[in-house]
DNA sequence: GTCTATAGTAGGATAGAC
DNA sequence: GTCTATCCTACTATAGAC
């Protein structure tokens, strides 16, 4: 391919960037959904991360988002086609935590959206971080995994550490 | 000052870049140290994480610290002054978390070291969805907060519940 | 639609005067 | 130690032939 031939069809490299991004989070996102869909546990949904992680970072692409979160921080171009991006990523996890917190007292209290926001960030900063420090990345990852064994644990109390729990996150949410 | 300069005093620009990241991330810690080591619970932590993420990026360290992320993971000049970065981040983080988790359930089953990594990357992962999508990053923000609400009313459990949840991660932690 | 050629700009780096 | 001048390279973008 030919440089010239960029701004012949996309019109600026900021453009040809946006298509870029948004061609290969649909296609990424196609590859991934079935087994996204697939996991059964939060300990499950965290073995698919990290595959996709390892994956995406070999392909490439963990770098190509860091570039595209990078350049975003101060240019508005940039930032909306990544902002796009990451909401298609987005609806994956929100759906899959919406599946895997049904009844749970973490869904009730705090909303699934927020959530699947708040988990997707993480794991950007996570990949992030792997390119920076691997050692420190997958300490990481390991107290998550602790940390989603124990709020499995939490979901599966018996009736009565339940019913306590409950009546406590009834009581904190009037008080909020 | 002149631009020759750069190389007379750092030899490269990379080595400028690592000389300020370090410069800079210690001057900032030190003005937030303390206010870190005042939390006196996680949603605490949270609230001084909000206003420590609202001033860093009005100076500019969080578009910073995006380039630093974005060129370390493709070059080992840039990881390594970065990695140092964001331990000392890391150890401000583990010593509150450390003291927020004495005794809970949380710091038995995951240990604080790999926590406060977790922590750390996700907040970052929150910093930089923040400069790409400001309302899908607040809405993350309130989810945590609420999430720690729950966290907090885990911790606070009465007798008979924190024994049964107790068993329940000693049994967890045998089986791995 | 694709190519070559080229303009323009910016950034990293060195040489050498002071 | 600081400056000017300069080289080199890379990147964005346009013009115009085919």
């Amino acid at each position: 391919m030919n440089q010239a031939l960029v701004f012949y069809h996309y019109g600026s490299v900021d453009d040809l960037l946006a298509a870029a991004c948004r061609a290969s989070t649909v296609e990424r996102i196609g590859h991934w959904s079935a087994r996204l869909a697939r996991a059964g546990s939060l300990r499950e949904l965290l073995a698919v991360g990290r595959a996709l992680h390892e994956q995406e970072r070999e392909l490439g692409n963990v770098s190509f988002l860091a570039q595209m979160l990078a350049g975003a921080q101060t240019d508005a171009r940039l930032a909306a086609p990544t902002a796009d991006a990451l909401q298609l990523w987005v609806d994956e996890i929100e759906a899959v935590l919406g599946r895997l917190l049904a009844g749970s007292p973490f869904a009730e209290i705090a909303d699934v959206p927020g959530l699947a926001r708040a988990v997707s960030a993480a794991f950007i900063g996570l990949e992030l971080y792997d390119g920076v420090d691997r050692a420190a990345a997958e300490q990481a990852m390991s107290a998550l995994d602790q940390l989603a064994v124990l709020i499995e644990i939490v979901d599966d109390l018996g009736p009565i550490a339940r019913r306590a729990l409950q009546a406590k996150v009834n009581r904190a949410i009037r008080r909020d």
